[in-house]
DNA sequence: TCGGTTCGATACCGATCGGTTCATATACGC
DNA sequence: GCGTATATGAACCGATCGGTATCGAACCGA
């Protein structure tokens, strides 16, 4: 294995067990026994489990924004289809069985100071997430664009959480029907 | 200070440095430090960490269900303004500036394990939660009171989660008018 | 083939984790 | 006033935490 496939084994898993157990419940020890790669080259890669937490954030937020991007462009050209093409893309993350909640909503709830790079990175994928939203209601010609891609987001992340804890059935279906009310007449 | 007293100071102290730091990172002699009761004494109450936690979430549910259902009764008789004054004590809540996000999501996160107590107690109260919501659906005599409640829950987790990682500048005040949206001309 | 350099596995570091043991202090029944 | 039962605090337990030092192996151009 190369130098920069270690470093991608090590940041993919380190994601999987971030999300199956938690952010400090995940020990550096556990992960080098998962993978398999010297503790020294972990940190020869990552400066400290810190540094590590806020690169795998990072590669999860782009493998997400990516994903949602791509399905939300293959699933219509009509823009309002397109935001809620939002809401099944989501159904698809629900259904997964490794689904475990927001990874970044629980890095910000285990590193809560607002000066901690964690958090900050969660903060960071959050923003970008709403600009995408917005962009797309400002595309379908919704009045209130800022407001409606922020209760657009409401949406999702309430089912995302209701998911976490009440389980997954239906629940990004839910949502979808409240966005298209949201949405409805408000041109 | 009473056997009864110190075991409410314990979990009084317990909750807020959950809030604050999280589960994992609240260590026992940290709680003890803080409350300066011996740990045995909290040994003698609490049967471990886990229980303990179980406890602080349990009384969480108590305070937040009831301080929700006086605020709802006093704010009015209407059914359909009592759904909408839960966006406002809601927004009461964010305002407070130990307000770090849902103790309850975040439990659920860090104890992901649906067979795992904590997260029973996390799954406890939201069901409780959706109940009381579709109560006062069902009051307001609105179609669909089962998913309609679903999606103010929706909307205020969401909200939760939003003021938790983005800030809580007028989030309620959002949530609550795409709550209005929501069970509007729709009874 | 050699000398030098980078790399990785192991053993180890002090600190802290959740939890327990035990000896002492205190309160209370007789 | 005395003996007993209970509550307490402090010291301690093995395990694990995040992070390092050491030392041998693999690899490099010459």
């Amino acid at each position: 294995m190369r130098r920069a496939e270690k470093k991608d084994f090590l940041l993919d898993t380190a994601i999987r067990l971030f999300n199956r157990h938690g952010y400090h419940a995940t020990g550096v020890d556990r992960l080098i026994e998962e993978t398999g790669i010297a503790k020294t080259t972990l940190y020869r890669h990552f400066a400290s489990k810190e540094d590590l937490i806020v690169a795998a954030l990072a590669r999860v937020d782009e493998q997400a924004r990516d994903e949602m991007r791509i399905f939300v462009e293959a699933a219509s050209e009509d823009p309002s289809t397109r935001i809620l093409a939002t809401f099944d893309q989501l159904a698809l993350w629900l259904k997964d069985p490794e689904f475990k909640g927001c990874p970044f909503v629980a890095a910000a709830a285990e590193y809560g100071g607002a000066a901690d790079p964690v958090f900050q990175q969660a903060r960071l994928h959050k923003r970008l997430y709403l600009a995408y939203i917005e962009e797309l209601v400002r595309a379908a010609r919704i009045k209130d664009p800022k407001v409606v891609a922020q209760q657009l987001i409401m949406l999702h992340e309430g089912a995302i959480a209701y998911a976490q804890v009440l389980g997954t059935d239906g629940v990004a279906a839910v949502a979808k029907h409240a966005a298209e009310r949201l949405i409805g007449e408000r041109k």
